[in-house]
This record gives C-alpha cells, structure tokens and sequence, in this order.
DNA sequence: ATTTAGTTTAACTATTTGGTTAATTAATAA
DNA sequence: TTATTAATTAACCAAATAGTTAAACTAAAT
C-alpha cells in the first residue's frame, strides 16, 4: 500500500508523456506501463479503460490551463502599459514550464474525440469564461476612454493568444526555418516576448 | 483501363479526408477504402503501405502550402500599406480554400513521424527559403529607411503568420469560446482581417 | 481468337492491441 | 495469529488491423 500511489502516479506521468508524444491513437497502453515500470493490468486496476485514463490526464492538464487564463485576464484595473506586458510574460512564461500543454492541444484539438470536446467545454465554463468577459468590458471602456485605440475585444484577445501560443504550437516547424533562433531558447524567448509586446502596446496606445 | 486514374484518385481524396479527421494513427485503411468505394487491396495495389499513402498525400498538401508561402512573400517593392493588406488576405483566403491544411498541420506537427520531418525539410528549402531571405532583407531595409519602424524581421514574420494560421488552428476551441462569432464564418473572417491589419501597420508604420 | 498487361476482388494471414482473469503477494485490522 | 483487503503479476483472449495472395475480370494489342 506504500507503492500503490506511487504507481499510480507513474502511470500517470507514464501516460501524460505518451499521450503526448503519440496522441490518443498512437498510444500504447503497454509503453504506458513500460515507461511507468508497471504490469498493464495496473493502468486497468487504477483507471478503467484507455477513455478513463486519458479523460483523467486531459482533465488534469488542462485545468491548470484554465486556471492560468484565470489569473491570466484577472485584471484589477486596466492600464495597458502595465496589463499587457504582464500578460505576455505571464502566459509565455506558464507555456514555457508547462511544453506538455501546447503539444497535447495541437494534437488533440482537431481530433473530434467527444472526450476532447466534453473536457474543454466544461473546464472553459468553469474557469475561463467570466474572467473572459470582464477583460472585454475592461478593453471595451479603455477604448472608449481613450487609454487605447477602439478595437473589437474579441479581436484583441484573439490575436494576444495567438501570438504567445503560437510560439509553442509551431515550434518544430520554425526550429526548421530559423535553426539558429532555436539555439538558446532563454534568448529566443526573450526576443519573442520583446516582439510580441512591443507590436501590441505600439498598435494599440492612441498616437 | 477507363477506371483506373480514377480510382487512384478516389483513393487519395479519402486519404486526404481520414488522414485530417483521424490524423496518422487514428487513420484505418478500410474506412479509406470504404469512402473511395475501392477494395481495400487497391491502397496497396497503387501505393505500397500506410507509410508511402501518407508521404505520397502529406506531400502534395503541403507542397501547395509552401508554394503559396512563395506567392506570399514574392515582393518586388516593400510598401508596408500595400503589402501587409495584401498578404493577410493571400494568406486568410488560401487558408480557406484549403481547411485541411491547418488542420493537417496542427495534427501531425508533434508526432515525431520522421516522413513529416522529412518533406517538410524538403520542401521548406526548396520552395520558400528564398523567399523568405528576401523579405527579411525587405523588412530590414523598410525600418533603415525610415518606411516602418525598426523591427527584427524574424519576429514580424512570425507574427504574420501566428496571427493568420492560429485563425484556423484554434477554430474548434474559438468556437466554443464565442459561438456567436462562428455563426457567420464570412464574417468572422473579414472581421478577422480587418483587426489583424489594422493591428500590423498601426504597429508598424512610424509616429 | 489469343496473348498480354493492367485492374479488381474476396478470402486469408500474422501481428498488434485493448482488455480480462485467476492466482499470488503484500499490507492491515481483528 | 489470522482473516480480510489491497496491490501486483503472468498468461490469456477476442477483436481489430496492416498487409498478402491468388484468382478473376477487362480492354486493348497481336
């Protein structure tokens, strides 16, 4: 009984990085178990099924997510020179700790697994959604303020996850168009981050 | 003889359509069969496994996709105004016309699959490298000139594309996140282009 | 008419894979 | 100690799946 939750937490861990890697359908309960230094029938013992294990991990993962846009859009008050690059660097800087995130969704996200679709709807009810629509009336006043140009929210917000997600999602592709950026990834981030913030707060601050 | 081509090209359509909606692993070669109404032999009869279908399809939809990246950065003069407006649209618009690209892309880009790796090396030096090196030396000559302001390339290339791709990579979670917007697709993406626009040159041309 | 080459099919095989079971070994409580 | 419960294992199973084959069909070329 000592073990038991320690293996149970391999084969989490185990999975997580298979389901990872492999995605739904390439992964294989026994490398599951292998990696996790498990016998298979563990993964059934603890979980019921590959659908209960990968439910579980999915969830698990992406609930931190949910909760970091929370803290993320969690904004007191909205003075753009201040909010936005705390939001960058905050949210490039969770990716950054957490590769796994960015990866499964980009595997997952078109996979129509109902599993997918049930998880992400609930999560972003629970946790995103009312953050989601304070920081649109918070751009929404500013604009009409005067503190940044009139732009749509939605539109706003869209293209400030874009910009840090995408840095994670395309990574293998632009790691083979600019190899060289790639060699230290402290450096690259930092440059990104520089980029991203300085076209928003330059884009958006009236003239 | 009559039927031949034909069915050869059933094939690869169905290919096309399971390989986006299963991805690799998830794809079964009876249910491409199946949808190109052809006997299952005939997969291997015109192509020789699982392995030389996906490279044979993975490489045609790509090589289109690389081929506009060409089209999209072919500048013989660099004037921000026109060439960023027209850029976005090139690219919003392909990326229409082609739904199965982005989600292709977003599908197989983590999955270690060494043919992936492969043709998109391939493809990358063949059909886009020079263009890219020449709008960077574009870009980089527009901000000593005073043109746009003084920007690293890389990163504004990036951004282009991050914020024109990431429109149709996260289309299953945007539209959970704001239904409404998915309604009207036509709108959403002329809205789309307008923020995306209006955010690039009001970043990017001087006070 | 017969050969020849390309095309198509149904039945088959070997292997993989998710999942099960029955027996065994700790751990815990009485 | 002993009865009970939890954890672990090896062997097994049924279904699914990539891949094969040998025979049949088609349509032109000789």
């Amino acid at each position: 009984m000592k073990e038991s939750e320690s293996t149970r937490e391999k084969i989490k861990e185990a999975a997580t990085a298979v389901f990872v890697e492999r995605g739904y359908d390439g992964a294989r309960m026994q490398e599951i178990a292998d990696r996790a230094g498990a016998n298979k029938a563990m993964i059934y013992y603890y979980f019921n099924s590959k659908d209960e294990l990968f439910e579980a991990i999915f969830t698990e993962n992406f609930s931190t997510l949910f909760e970091m846009f929370g803290k993320l859009f969690d904004v007191p008050d909205f003075n753009p020179e201040e909010f936005l690059p705390r939001l960058v660097h905050l949210h490039l800087t969770f990716l950054r700790n957490h590769p796994h995130l960015p990866r499964m969704m980009a595997r997952e996200i078109h996979s129509n697994n109902p599993i997918v679709d049930r998880v992400v709807r609930q999560l972003f009810k629970e946790s995103a959604r009312p953050f989601l629509d304070e920081v649109q009336k918070h751009i929404a006043r500013a604009g009409k303020s005067g503190l940044i140009r009139k732009v749509d929210p939605v539109q706003l917000i869209w293209n400030l996850i874009a910009l840090n997600l995408f840095t994670f999602f395309t990574e293998p592709i632009m790691s083979v168009v600019w190899p060289d950026q790639f060699a230290d990834t402290d450096k690259l981030l930092a440059e990104r981050e520089r980029a991203i913030v300085d076209l928003l707060l330059y884009g958006l601050l009236p003239r």
